[in-house]
DNA sequence: CGTACACCCTGGCCGC
DNA sequence: TGCGGCCAGGGTGTAC
């Protein structure tokens, strides 16, 4: 479900209403989600300060204040909410529960909630998180300063052979990107998702290759800026919806004509590799 | 090695 | 109203 977008927006939230806060009250629900929720999860983190909250791709990363690290993933469908009183009764899906309390802000409650239960919950530490066997493999983050043609182009190079819709849905290739920002991106930068990633790569690809890079960070610094995207259930941490869904070019706008200015064509909806995919032909080579 | 597909799970929506 | 089929923002394991 949440893209880096999404999950840097929730990021912000959470940091904001978390940082200080003791975790008075940690209970694990249901601990069946993609991954084990660690039996030791409660016995790590209750008690403790937030002292950072970070992110990392998709993941979310709660740092506590003896260095322990609560690394969440939401998968397709989950969501991590804070509360305030009154707090309503848990409801379905609400898979585990952090509760705090300050003098500043009484008490919070944190929920992270999952219907499909694609997500995960786990438990890292500061000291041996860029090993963690969850973010080792992670490619660059695409908001990051240094990220640009030169970096992408060295992870494309990695996957010569396959189409960019799919090599830029590997987190090996680009941290962060999801099923909707991949689409955005290649029509911003007016390239066809089944081409190969290798066309990229020599002398004629260069200026292919530098539009992909810079189209990439605009979506996603955009989407950022709007909150995100919410299709379904996603809600920021504090409950808002975001509105980037209102500015998709090509996501789930198959029929309708081409954004583009001047482009005549119209926007067409493929499967690759299993997943939909959102693209003007005309425009998109 | 690289790619294609099934699968994990639940819920919402559409057509009958 | 009920039911089956299809679809969904992700990631991984398996079979070619």
């Amino acid at each position: 479900m949440p893209e880096l977008p999404e999950v840097e927006t929730i990021c912000r939230g959470l940091a904001r209403v978390l940082i200080g806060q003791r975790l008075d009250q940690v209970v694990v629900v249901r601990s069946d989600l993609r991954l084990p929720v660690p039996a030791d999860f409660v016995s790590k983190t209750v008690g403790r300060i937030v002292k950072k909250v970070e992110r990392r791709a998709k993941y979310l990363l709660i740092e506590l204040d003896d260095g322990t690290v609560i690394l969440g993933h939401l998968g397709m469908s989950g969501r991590l909410f804070v509360k305030a009183p009154p707090l309503p009764a848990l409801m379905p899906h609400d898979h585990v529960v952090f509760e705090t309390s300050s003098p500043q802000n009484g008490p919070l409650r944190l929920v992270y909630h999952d219907p499909r239960r694609f997500g995960l919950l786990v438990l890292g530490h500061t000291g041996t998180l860029f090993t963690h066997e969850l973010l080792r493999e992670l490619g660059p983050e695409p908001l990051a300063p240094q990220f640009g043609a030169p970096q992408l182009a060295g992870r494309l190079a990695a996957r010569p052979k396959t189409p960019l819709k799919a090599a830029l849905l590997d987190q090996r290739v680009v941290a962060g990107l999801g099923n909707i920002y991949v689409s955005e991106a290649l029509h911003r930068a007016g390239l066809s998702p089944e081409r190969a990633a290798v066309t990229l790569l020599d002398k004629p690809g260069r200026a292919a290759i530098a539009r992909l890079a810079r189209a990439i960070r605009q979506v996603l610094q955009d989407a950022v800026a709007a909150g995100g995207s919410t299709l379904r259930d996603y809600v920021q941490a504090n409950g808002e919806v975001g509105s980037f869904q209102n500015r998709f070019r090509v996501y789930d706008r198959d029929g309708q004509p081409c954004p583009r200015r001047g482009c005549r064509g119209t926007v067409e909806r493929i499967v690759q590799s299993g997943r939909a995919t959102y693209f003007c032909a005309m425009c998109q080579r």
